[in-house]
DNA sequence: AACATCCACAACCGCATCCGA
DNA sequence: CTCGGATGCGGTTGTGGATGT
């Protein structure tokens, strides 16, 4: 119930007789100091109350009800690109407040991704989910072809090897945990960021190809893709982009760095068994050579941005939702906000069905 | 009908960042 | 440069209505 503090201030629920205060003084005055504003409109509640009050719900501008499919596509392809940073969705959704799009990603849209086999912070499909405990099972699953998510199994029944692709996806957890942004461990990161990696540009191109085999999965559709969609995604797919050539010191560096990810989250069992076992790391014979490295970011942006712009091969914004360390250095760039301003602003005007 | 549980959402809290003196 | 107040942000909580038992 409502409840007074210990400066006499009210908290909880606004009454329509504050909310009318409220809304003559800012009519007439303007909300000048929110710190002043409460005693010259005659309120007996905290600035920051105040404006959170007008902010979130008395502002004439703020657009109510539900959201439409397209504002709901919007969040979800900002979010992919952007993380809960709900300020930043909500300024490409005019009317509607970072509170309401934080909510209604929790309460909705959260659970949709969910249903959908999605995981809601990585965007990726959830078999990435319980990494740690599930890598052992991960070949045997490839080999069977039996995986519970719809579109890795699609993905799967394509391949020639699946045995390859289950070491793609080792691959990918692995980094993926090392990056992730839900617990960013930046000792392992900096570890991988400084240490005796040959070519980060390797990493950064297998990123890129993680992300791309990312977008086939997750991208298109809600709803599972068809298999002759799968397979022309793939073909493109295949001919446009190729695996890193990882040496014995870069498996190494990546199972380190692993280590010392885990280290702290009682999982070392799991981590010999990645280190230890024989799909753990692509093997050179395995996997295709790197056709060339790109070493500058510039190269990097340029990528990403025929990415958008290629028609063959669907370019979900989710491709680009990288929080390894390098990739976040650029986002973080002044001189590069020019270009990240516009392609969130592609990012959000996204088709969201497979075309 | 009464109670419990779930769910959505407004509002709060603590911390981060900004900005002017 | 740095200090402190103002503002902004994201995570979390509390409340009330809806739904289930």
């Amino acid at each position: 119930m409502m409840e007074i503090d210990e400066n006499d201030l009210k908290k909880g629920p606004w009454t329509p007789e504050e909310d009318q205060k409220l809304i003559d003084y800012i009519q007439k005055h303007g909300h000048g100091s929110w710190r002043a504003l409460p005693k010259l409109a005659g309120l007996n509640r905290c600035g920051k109350s105040c404006r959170l009050r007008w902010t979130n719900y008395l502002r004439p501008d703020i657009k109510r009800g539900k959201f439409s499919e397209e504002e709901e596509h919007i969040i979800i392809n900002l979010h992919a690109v952007l993380g809960n940073k709900w300020s930043a969705i909500a300024s490409h959704l005019p009317g509607r407040t970072d509170n309401e799009i934080k909510n209604f990603w929790n309460t909705h849209l959260k659970k949709k991704l969910l249903q959908m086999g999605i995981d809601p912070v990585t965007h990726r499909p959830r078999t990435d989910l319980n990494l740690l405990s599930n890598l052992p099972q991960l070949l045997a699953a490839a080999n069977l072809s039996n995986l519970a998510n719809p579109w890795v199994d699609n993905v799967l029944r394509l391949q020639s090897d699946a045995t390859q692709l289950a070491k793609i996806q080792v691959l990918n957890n692995i980094i993926q945990v090392l990056s992730s942004a839900s617990a960013p461990n930046m000792e392992a990161i900096n570890h991988f960021r400084s240490s005796s990696i040959p070519d980060q540009n390797q990493l950064y191109e297998y990123l890129q190809m993680n992300a791309k085999l990312e977008g086939l999965l997750v991208n298109g559709s809600i709803g599972f893709p068809t298999h002759d969609q799968m397979q022309s995604k793939l073909t493109n797919y295949e001919a446009n982009f190729q695996l890193p050539q990882l040496s014995g010191d870069q498996a190494q560096n990546i199972i380190n760095g692993l280590k010392m990810y885990t280290a702290s989250s009682n999982s070392t069992e799991c981590v010999d068994q990645v280190a230890n076992s024989s799909y753990s790391i692509p093997p050179s014979n395995v996997l295709p050579n790197l056709v060339s490295a790109s070493p500058e970011c510039s190269s990097i942006v340029s990528q990403i941005e025929n990415q958008i712009n290629s028609n063959d091969i669907i370019s979900n914004p989710s491709s680009i939702s990288i929080t390894f360390e390098p990739l976040g250095d650029i986002m973080e760039n002044e001189a590069s906000d020019s270009y990240w301003k516009d392609f969130i602003e592609q990012a959000s005007s996204q088709s969201w069905s497979m075309s």
